[in-house]
DNA sequence: AGCGCTTGTGTAATCGTTTACAAGAGGCCA
DNA sequence: TGGCCTCTTGTAAACGATTACACAAGCGCT
């Protein structure tokens, strides 16, 4: 009782050609004559027709379709870059397969590297902390389908790759926090292993030392990017003697849960302690206090990632494997806003 | 100089076995010998090799992806239904397309219809404002990919539906409200045509007049759903001279938005109005103050589409053509925080 | 020995495209 | 007229899997 769907063997049947015929008016309508391409496409109506991609698939070694692997899909951060890069692909024609990393780390990795990663024309990965061996699936080199990095990346492998300067960023956050007449700076940090960690990290201790000040250890607040975790940072800056007088977050999230523990305790920020964040967030501007920030480009950096990988996949085996891998690194800015302010100079319950 | 990958051909030779043997070790293990099996995986091993899903596809007929239409991707409130979404459609062996429709409306409708809506096994759909004729696409009946609706739904198009209970939220809202002491309540409502914003609207509606209340025209704010509508609303509200004390956000953006525009004018929330939102994304705790808002139980809603598309794809499509379309609506609840407080019976500026 | 049943495997057709190759038609020129 | 192009189209072989069908081997039973 089932009915099959149309294929283009019935489009030729009804338009009275080849089925070579109506397959090059699809995808090269120019060497077809004008009169076959209109009966092609009459019959395409007519018939309802419509291409059916694994087959075209299978005969083209082609899947027309790219990956992109996400630490962490509930993470508003990458929200617009996936949406970036999902606009660019679809542009060009092909599908998006998102998948979190998360749940696919813990699994039997049999499963997902088997039936996902060698499925793909291309992949775009976002999750620095994916492990090697995952990434290097064997096959022969020149048959792996080009991958590049965005955002985040891992040092042992040389690909393309598409970030921000995130040591500048850290830079220039400790640098307005300076500006502002901090000298007591503290950090809260990324996770461990993480390449964003590191070199936010070392662009925030680069500056604070460059200025002549002393960053103690206690006032290095290990997080996770997460809300959850500026939380815990604000209950450890808060139980401390002696604290800074403003914390760079490494990501807006824990920026607002720091900030939204603090106010919760009863603090205020910026009139208790300055606090910059580091994204810029579509809600950073709406937080209350407005926060201050590094504003990453995101749309940017999808639309480039998607860019690279397509100018990537265009490029031979041999040119990918022995020419130049490019790294684009954007720029980034802080955003002035209204959670950072001069130290509070009177009532400094923190300066004994 | 390209090699190719190899085939199922490949292991079945170096196994001493029929490709057939090869397919049945992979797909239906318990038929082949203990002894035939091992080679198999041996010689898959040796070999490299890795399923081809084109070609598996062709040959069953099926694509082995589904489809999540989204309003728009860049939005938090879809980020944690779509990792619940993808978890469990991994899970099953599928392939998760996430489509952002903002753009694909604009496109030539022929390019995206013509290669997506036809290429997956189901559609979950997350857009209650789709054209109707771009889901009805014709074709059998029976060859149609069952779809499910989340979250938005289209009122003439009879389809298995995971909602909430949106106007028993919008009730709960407003109930908490004049729990507190208001009888002044105001409404920023989500964009026109929405079924959202029309069963949240009439939720609250209910609950005000219910209560013997007035609700001019004049509280009503019209929004979208997004922060800079809920920025737009409260400079309607301040300008206003004779206002609520208490609104009532479709969205948490929105009341987000709210509030933050009216700290930004130096007023304050709870105590110069109450504010509360919907939806409950990650932030609301932790925004300053935090929001008092409806709890979407969002990784729920995701999980229960996934399962419920899993399930009309296991039906025969005359059993989905003629059998009941489940209709799945999950509770919510108020999840009482800052940003709602009594009226200030004092110094009430828009006392006149 | 002959029959029937179970178990494991191979043969070959099939899914719906794309594309190398061949070939016919027509034009142009010597 | 014949040779050589160009333009358009058809023929048929892939692409890499799944699966209906057939069949061989082994076993137990009469």
């Amino acid at each position: 009782m089932t009915t099959r769907a149309p294929s283009i063997r019935d489009v030729a049947d009804v338009a009275g050609v080849s089925t070579a015929t109506v397959s090059r008016a699809l995808s090269n309508p120019e060497v077809v004559s004008q009169a076959t391409r209109a009966a092609v496409f009459a019959a395409i109506e007519q018939t309802g027709y419509r291409l059916n991609v694994s087959a075209r698939n299978l005969r083209k070694r082609e899947t027309g379709a790219i990956a992109v692997l996400v630490p962490n899909l509930a993470n508003p951060f990458f929200s617009r870059i996936l949406s970036a890069i999902t606009e660019v692909m679809s542009g060009a024609g092909y599908n998006v397969l998102i998948a979190d990393t998360t749940p696919a780390a813990l699994d039997d990795h049999r499963f997902p590297e088997f039936f996902r990663l060698n499925q793909t024309d291309g992949l775009i990965i976002l999750d620095g902390m994916l492990p090697r061996d995952l990434l290097l699936h064997r096959g022969a080199p020149d048959l792996r389908a080009p991958m590049v990095f965005a955002c985040e990346w891992i040092e042992e492998i040389d690909r393309p790759t598409v970030t921000i300067d995130n040591r500048d960023g850290a830079r220039q956050a400790v640098a307005h926090l300076l500006g502002l007449g901090h000298s007591r700076i503290g950090l809260v940090t990324g996770p461990v292993g993480n390449v964003l960690t590191s070199t936010r990290r070392e662009g925030a201790c680069e500056a604070i030392r460059g200025a002549g000040l002393d960053l103690p250890e206690a006032w290095i607040y290990d997080g996770d990017f997460t809300l959850a975790a500026g939380v815990q940072a604000a209950a450890r800056w808060h139980a401390q003697d002696d604290r800074p007088t403003a914390v760079f977050c490494a990501s807006d999230e824990m920026a607002m849960g720091f900030i939204g523990e603090l106010h919760r305790r009863g603090l205020t920020v910026p009139r208790d302690v300055s606090v910059v964040g580091f994204d810029d967030l579509e809600i950073a501007e709406h937080f209350v206090p407005a926060l201050t920030t590094i504003h990453q480009p995101r749309e940017a950096i999808g639309r480039a990632a998607a860019q690279m990988l397509l100018q990537r996949m265009g490029l031979s085996p041999s040119e990918r494997l022995y020419g130049k891998t490019p790294k684009l690194i954007l720029p980034v800015e802080l955003v002035a806003r209204d959670s950072t302010g001069a130290p509070n100079g009177p009532a400094a319950s923190h300066m004994r």
